[in-house]
RNA sequence: GCCAGGGUGGCAGAGUCUGGCCGAACGCGUCCGCCUGCAGAGCGGAUCAUCGCCGGUUCAAAUCCGGCCCCUGGCUCCA
């Protein structure tokens, strides 16, 4: 079975079949105004795993992502965080990184910034220019809508239906109300920022003169908001790419734009698929969150969490369908990664605790092994239904349970593979951490004063002080210790 | 208004492209039993769905066709 994906050009799913090797991703990413939220995770994650998927059928890959540095938001912070326009994006940047490390991200090839891709950029808006696709205006530069036969193909959008683009002033520059920006004359207006700024920034008029503007064929100026990204992936992937993601909010007006600016530049296909990740919804009805709208960010999400349940939550609706961020569907991944992980755990422990060359064979843990990579397998080609690959593992933990359960002596063998598989697809496909809570010092030592304080409750509890137990119980509980008795003892595990 | 995507049990959410294995998955919840000092976890079992509405096609429809209703997102900076 080969990989299908629901391409957003034709609606259709189709099946995915690249040109050549390396397979060329690219990822619209962040413009660095803000910490990131959940929100933008849902889209990292998916991309990440449709990224490992990838790997794991054997293409390589190459992926790249972008920053927007560049960016009146941006301005509209100086004074928050940092001191000019390029102070605050790099430290947004910084803290966007630390936020995909802890996210377990892979990291992708490039992360190119618009602050250094001018050059590209003003090359590729002479080239539309040149090819009569674009015109000049009072220092600024814009796209001639109608002069792009397919404009409005990606979003299905009628040009003379659409309303204008642009301040009033770019208005009055426009030979057609929808033409956009290549390249914006001067720098930024105090206008343009003051509805974005917050408490703490500096008066607009002076964030304003932190902006960058470089030089030009049409003289000092910025570039516009879409031509950046048309520019950056042709620089660093190729004129034509396999696969195109970005939010569902990006389909119009920005990669609509993309599109026009770069198959009009180079007269071939901008990007063969593109997928569109749906963006997480909250209710209003319930505030995560006093600082982002009604979404943690995601530093506060893993700190909340953890970043195995984040992962789970945002993969347990496929990239596509809706998804809300709410208590329970939240309170469900972490049911969903606890079980998961105290199966892998279980099987581990097991496979310890017998004889490598024992010959018990148990055909049913077998069969849900098989069925397990197999069900993984067609729901991952199945346009990264990652809700379907997650439950294929959880029949694996319920089979790996029941044999645990059920049976006298062990396969050791089935147990090898079902810890094998919750290592490659779990682990390496899908990024959740198997068993990786054990590896620094500050753990061990944790775990030790854990079980000194579980042997005091032994003793209280072989003396039938069943509250002093009790309470020692529920303050560990209290510091996210969760212990449980067992015909063996008492066991615990770190929160 | 226009564009896109949805409406499946108490919740959440697959399945719809490729009609029959769907007498509808996994999970959560609820109930019973095992285990247990108790709890949790786990196991065994049970409970819970006229698949938005109406009509059509078919031997057969959650799945295809037509009409209607409702919801979400986008159309302005946004992953």
């Amino acid at each position: 079975m080969t990989l299908r994906v629901t391409n957003s050009l034709t609606g259709e799913r189709e099946d995915f079949d690249p040109d050549e090797e390396p397979v060329l991703l690219y990822y619209c990413g962040l413009t660095t105004s803000d910490p990131a939220h959940l929100g933008h995770a849902r889209g990292w994650v998916h991309v990440d795993v449709m990224h490992r998927w990838l790997e794991e059928l054997g293409y390589e890959v190459r992926h790249v992502e972008n920053f927007t540095d560049v960016n009146e938001k941006i301005v509209a912070r100086v004074g928050e965080s940092g001191d000019s326009e390029a102070d605050v994006a790099r430290s947004y940047i910084g803290t966007i990184i630390d936020d995909m490390r802890s996210l377990n991200l892979k990291r992708a090839e490039v992360y190119p910034r618009v602050s250094e891709h001018i050059p590209e950029i003003i090359d590729l808006v002479e080239r539309l220019v040149d090819r009569g696709y674009a015109y000049e205006a009072n220092g600024s530069v814009y796209f001639d809508v109608t002069s792009f036969e397919d404009y409005g193909k990606l979003s299905n959008q009628d040009v003379e239906e659409m309303e204008a683009q642009g301040s009033p002033d770019e208005q009055s520059e426009k030979r057609n109300p929808a033409d956009f920006a290549l390249w914006k004359a001067d720098g930024v207006e105090p206008e343009e920022i003051e509805d974005h700024q917050h408490g703490g920034a500096a008066p607009a008029a002076d964030a304003c003169k932190t902006a960058q503007t470089w030089d030009s064929p049409w003289g000092e100026g910025r570039p516009g908001w879409h031509i950046e990204c048309s520019a950056m992936s042709m620089t660093h992937l190729d004129e034509t790419i396999d696969i195109h993601v970005g939010g569902q909010d990006l389909v119009f007006p920005h990669h609509e734009n993309e599109i026009a600016q770069s198959e009009a530049a180079t007269g071939d296909t901008f990007a063969r698929y593109w997928l569109h990740v749906r963006l997480l919804e909250a209710p209003d009805d319930e505030k995560m969150s006093s600082s982002l709208g009604n979404f943690e960010s995601v530093a506060e999400a893993i700190e909340h969490y953890g970043p195995n349940v984040v992962r789970t939550f945002l993969l347990s609706t496929a990239y596509h369908s809706p998804a809300t961020y709410n208590s329970e569907t939240v309170g469900e991944a972490e049911q969903r990664w606890d079980a998961l992980e105290r199966g892998y755990e279980r099987a581990r422990e097991a496979v310890d605790s017998i004889d490598a060359r024992t010959k018990v064979e148990s055909e049913s843990l077998r069969t849900a092994v098989e069925d397990t990579r197999s069900d993984f397998e067609d729901a991952m080609n199945d346009d990264f239904n990652t809700r379907g690959a997650l439950t294929a593992l959880r029949e694996l933990t319920n089979a790996v349970n029941a044999h645990l359960d059920d049976v006298e002596e062990y396969d050791y063998r089935a147990l090898r593979e079902a810890i094998e598989t919750f290592e490659r697809l779990g682990g390496e496909v899908l990024g959740l951490a198997f068993g990786d809570s054990a590896d620094d010092g500050d753990v061990e030592l944790a775990e030790d004063l854990v079980e000194l304080v579980l042997d005091v409750r032994e003793q209280e509890r072989a003396a039938g002080n069943y509250d002093r137990a009790d309470d020692l119980r529920a303050d560990l509980e209290a510091l996210g210790v969760e212990v449980q008795d067992t015909d063996d003892g008492p066991e615990f595990r770190l929160g």
